[in-house]
Formats: C-alpha cells, structure tokens, sequence
DNA sequence: CTGAAAGCGCTAACAG
DNA sequence: CTGTTAGCGCTTTCAG
C-alpha cells in the first residue's frame, strides 16, 4: 500500500513552495507570472511522479465537489435508465461524477436521501420527485444550490424543469384513436396527483369531451406489485366490456396491461386497441406492435445537463427559472389501427 | 445562506470541547466514560440545532467517504440496471452511497473512470469488468481497496467474484432444445473473450459434441448499433437455411434476433426455436414467448452487497479470494416447445 | 514571481 | 471524564 504522495512532497522534490504548484495546477501560472520553464519542470515531474491532488481535500476547502446528485423514480424503470445512461456520459465528460438513488416516489424517502446527498455536499440536483418535497427543493435553491427537475415537475417551487408537453401529446394520442373510430377509450394511469399524470389525464380529458364520447377513468394506485396491478386491470376490463380501446399512462401500466390483456383472451386490435404513454422494445417486439407516445429521451438529457452545467459554472444570480417543455412522437403502430 | 455549523460552534454552544461532541457521535461515550447526562444534553442540543457532522471533512481525515463505485457495462440494460436498484438499496440501509458509471466494456475508458474514482477515494468497488483492466484491478487490491466483480470475472486478478454458473446453464438450456428434437442449433454470441461468454459458448459446444450434432456459431462483434447487429443476423440466417434453433447469448442479441426473424418472416417456434440468455419483460410477453435462462438478481446483488460490506467493515486480510457460483434458471417458454 | 501561513471541519493521541 | 492540539491535503491571502 504505497502512500499517495501530496502536494507538499512533490513541492520538496522540487525544491520549491506548495503553492507554486497549486498555482500552476488551477491554471494561474499565467496570471501569477510563473516561468514557462519552471511550469514545464513541475508538470513534467507530475506527469513522473504520477502526482494526483487529493479531491475530498479540494472539496473540503473550496466546498465544490463536482458530484452530481440524481434522484429518479426507480433507475430499474428503463426510462429512467436511459435518462441515466445518457446524463452520466455528459457529465463525466464535463469532470463531474454521478450519486444516484431511487426514490420509489416516496417523499419521506426523499427527503431522506436529499438530506444524504447534502452531507456529501452534492454540487446540483437533477431529480423527477415526488410531490410533498416542495420545501427541501426550495431550501437547497435558496441556499444556492441548482436543482433541476425532470418528467414532472413541482409547481411550488423555483426549480427549473426539462418536461415534455403531456397534456398535447395525450390529447393527439386520443384524437388518433378517436379518428380511427374508437369511441369507448378507457384511460388507465396512475392513482397520483404529479403534474405529468394530472396533465395526461387533462389530456385525455378534453379530447373525449370535445367529442362528446364517454369517460372511462381507472386510477391504479402506485404501491401494489405487479400481480395487483394486473388484477385490477383485468377486473376493470371484465366490468366495462363495451371498451373498444385503451390507454395506459405509463409504461409498465401497459405492460401489466398487456398481460392482464393475454390473460382476458383479449385480441389487439380487434377487440380492444391499445396505446401507450412512453415507448420500449417490448412495443415495438410485440404481436401486434404498441402505438406508443415516444419522449425525446435524448434531447431531454442534454437539456438537463447543459441547464445544470450552466447553473454551476456561472454563480448566476439569474432568477429566472429556466422551464423546457419537449414535444414526443406519438409512434403509431399496429396496435391502434381500426381493421 | 445560512452557513452550517461546525462542531466547534456547538462546542461552544455548549461549552465543552469538540472533543467531547466527536467522541459521543462516534460511540465512544462509553468507552470514554462520558456522564449519560451530559450525552443526553448534547445529542439534546445537536437534534434542535439540526447540526450535522461534515462528511467531507470526516472522510478527509479518516480516509473512509461511505462511498462504493459501481461499475457496469451499461447502465441502461435492463439487467445491470435491476442489479443497480438492488444493490442502492442495501448500500443505503447501511449508509453507503453509489457512484456509477458504464464502461461500455471499454478498457481505456474503464481505467479512466477507475482513476476518478480511485481519486473520489471510494471504499469498494462493485464492477462487471471488461478485459485489460487486470493490473488496476490488482493495483486496487493490493492498496487494500475490496473490488468485487460480477457477471464476468478476471481470471488474472486477485478479486473475488459472483457470477452465474454461465456453462451448465447454457449445457442444459442447449439439451432442453435437443431433447425437444432441434438438431441444427445456432448460436449466436458476441465476439468476446470475456469469461462468461467464453463458458457460454463451451457450455453449448459441449451439448452438441456430445450429441454429435453440428455447430452454428455466429460470433457478433460487441461495438455496433443495433441496425448493424441485425443485418448480420439476419445474413446468418439467410446462409443457413437449415437451422431449426437459434441460441442467443446476451438478451440484447436476442432482442436484435427477434427483430431479424420478424423481418424475415420466419415463424417461431415452427420455423425456428429460440433461446435466449437473461431474462426479460420482453421475453415473456414476446408472441410466442421466448425461453430463457433467467439470472438470480435478486441473489446476486445479495452477495454481491454482503461480500463487500464484509469487507469494508473488517479490516480483514483474509486473503482468499471468494467466490460465488450461483445458478440461474432455465424458464421454459413457448419459443422451444416442438410442435 | 515565490513562499509562509492560515484555515476548511473533523478525529484521536495525549495530557491532564 | 474532558480539553488541547496536531494534523488530513489543499487553496489562497498576504508579504516579500
């Protein structure tokens, strides 16, 4: 276990001050008017040396940690893991390491983690929170550190937000349906009061009402395993049987659905068309393939960490809350189209 | 912004010396004999001024930061992210944070992200290594530093491991296909040294040698898109006109395979059996379904967290490797099934 | 141009 | 039982 040397070692093996090298390393040699030869000789002897400045040191002393704290629903939820995936190769690019943590949409949770996340002095947040977190986001924003919130976000807050246009995208999904004849749409979605799903549900809402055809809402509560949820799919199924279509609000809404689907018998789409909110490979693998409202996952990454880097670089006192709002794709395939 | 308080500050607050603070929240009160009343007025007087120890500081001058490296192949495939989602929630249960990041199986970018992290000063890795890593990995091990890798091990390297018993299970997934009368059984792997590929690919020579029957391997090279994989698949296909079964080693591989055959027309299992290594929603849901060999990741993440917390708590210097075979399971599904 | 020295907040040996 | 003190390794002001 060979000792990592420090800045006062390297400084002795060069016969000069710590300082010296701590300048030249922070990229003040300039400003500080050292020689370009002494500059070369220190970095050379770095380079040799294999010298590493101690982080958690740097850390302690300028409070900067270049950690970024990401905070999804579940990072199992390939959504989720995608946006994971595509965050983390931004930000190491940009030097800056990732914690990640699920928050299973639970607020006590939440603030749980948001208060570990603090400890390890996070440098910005990037987090698709529950509701009920509105005061720690609100304290860590006050207290000047960036927070940016994505898929859904918290009205009460000065949070910037990267989300997509819900409510539009839900609306156009219905409208295709409608179009192709449905007149019976069921919406399935989640029992919860997020903006993502408030706006979904307003969505499908305002279609169904601008075309005078009927409501049918079941709201699935989010704490249940999937056998529970599938059957309580298959009896909401069973008790409206003059359905013709269903959409599901979120991805795995449609997954139990289409299970609770197999399990009924159910033919898509003669018996029953199908659209979903948030696209996967098991839509497009599956027989017949899944209309589906595909989020802009990659733009959405790149939008949350540029606002994020620029937050941090800049000690802006910009105000402003910085808000995105991306169009998806509505996807159609096999399993809306009237036969 | 309000500044945070050191444990000096309380120290004065409460005139006594940080000594005392550091000793009663590090569990030494007993052991230094601290009155029970003096604990109770300082745990009393931390609780209402919510003061929380500095963990950046701590770890500065402990060398421990409560933080494991996690490092996977991609973050956004399914299985490394469900291991993901595991192991968060049994380091969190024991106070450890995770930082993540993907290798891509990329050796180069491997060893980068080994450096940050190793610069982060995290405690223990968790890591599905790709090959060449074998001397920073042994570097790491022999600072003193617990890695533990899993999915694929490396032979050269003093870490211990949990992976899958990746050859018995393909031997016995391949026989299953045999024994339902396939005689003309393809296997397509990705082209990699790596250990459990390597014991996949043996695992299904072995069945076929055994049974005289003849070899069909395709061995697809790990960086292309999926449009690439699936024209090379499909290629295979069309040069072999005689297969009747087609063994996937990845779930990925599969999924690009399922794309190739539906573009091919070719109707599963009539056509064409399917077997696939790794589990997936899609797999079960798929039309017909297709059999797979499903990997424990409930199990494994298990072992995987309790190896390395064992660890990280003692200081052990056990030196014998661990290792931990488990055994995944063959889930039979309507993609092999003669009819 | 360069160096001395003061911390960042915490822990732990040592001394009462 | 409790306090003093010396760092952990780095940055940065201030003085040459």
């Amino acid at each position: 276990m060979k000792k990592k040397l420090s800045i006062v070692d390297l400084a002795k093996q060069l016969n000069i001050s710590p300082t010296t090298i701590s300048f030249i390393l922070n990229g003040k040699a300039k400003e500080k008017r050292i020689s370009d030869e002494l500059v070369k000789r220190v970095l050379k002897q770095i380079e040799e040396v294999g010298y590493k400045p101690n982080s958690l040191a740097q850390s302690l002393r300028t409070g900067k940690t270049m950690i970024i704290g990401l905070m999804v629903e579940d990072i199992a939820d390939p959504f989720f893991s995608s946006i994971a995936r595509l965050i983390e190769e931004k930000a190491y690019k940009n030097g800056y390491k990732i914690i990640y943590c699920s928050t299973d949409n639970d607020s006590v949770k939440t603030k749980d983690l948001l208060s570990m996340f603090q400890d390890r002095h996070v440098d910005g947040y990037i987090i698709s929170p529950p509701e009920g977190v509105e005061k720690e986001v609100n304290d860590l924003i006050d207290n000047g550190t960036p927070v940016i919130l994505f898929d859904r976000y918290l009205p009460d807050t000065n949070a910037d937000y990267v989300v997509v246009d819900n409510r539009t995208s839900t609306y156009e999904a219905v409208l295709h349906l409608i179009n192709n004849g449905y007149k019976n749409i069921a919406f399935i979605t989640l029992d919860s009061l997020q903006t993502q799903m408030q706006d979904r549900l307003q969505g499908y809402e305002s279609a169904l009402t601008q075309h005078n055809l009927p409501h049918h809402l079941k709201e699935i509560s989010f704490n249940q395993d999937e056998e529970q949820i599938i059957r309580h799919i298959v009896s909401f199924l069973e008790r409206k049987p003059n359905l013709d279509a269903v959409f599901f609000g979120t991805n795995y809404l449609c997954i139990s659905g289409l299970k609770a689907l197999k399990k009924l018998g159910k033919k898509i789409p003669e018996d029953l068309a199908v659209v979903c909110f948030d696209d996967d490979v098991v839509f497009e693998l599956h027989s017949p393939s899944i209309t589906a409202i595909a989020q802009p996952i990659e733009e959405m990454s790149e939008k949350l960490i540029t606002i994020l880097l620029g937050k941090l670089n800049k000690a802006s006192k910009v105000k402003k809350i910085q808000t995105d709002i991306l169009s998806p794709e509505l996807i159609i395939r096999a399993s809306s189209r009237r036969l």
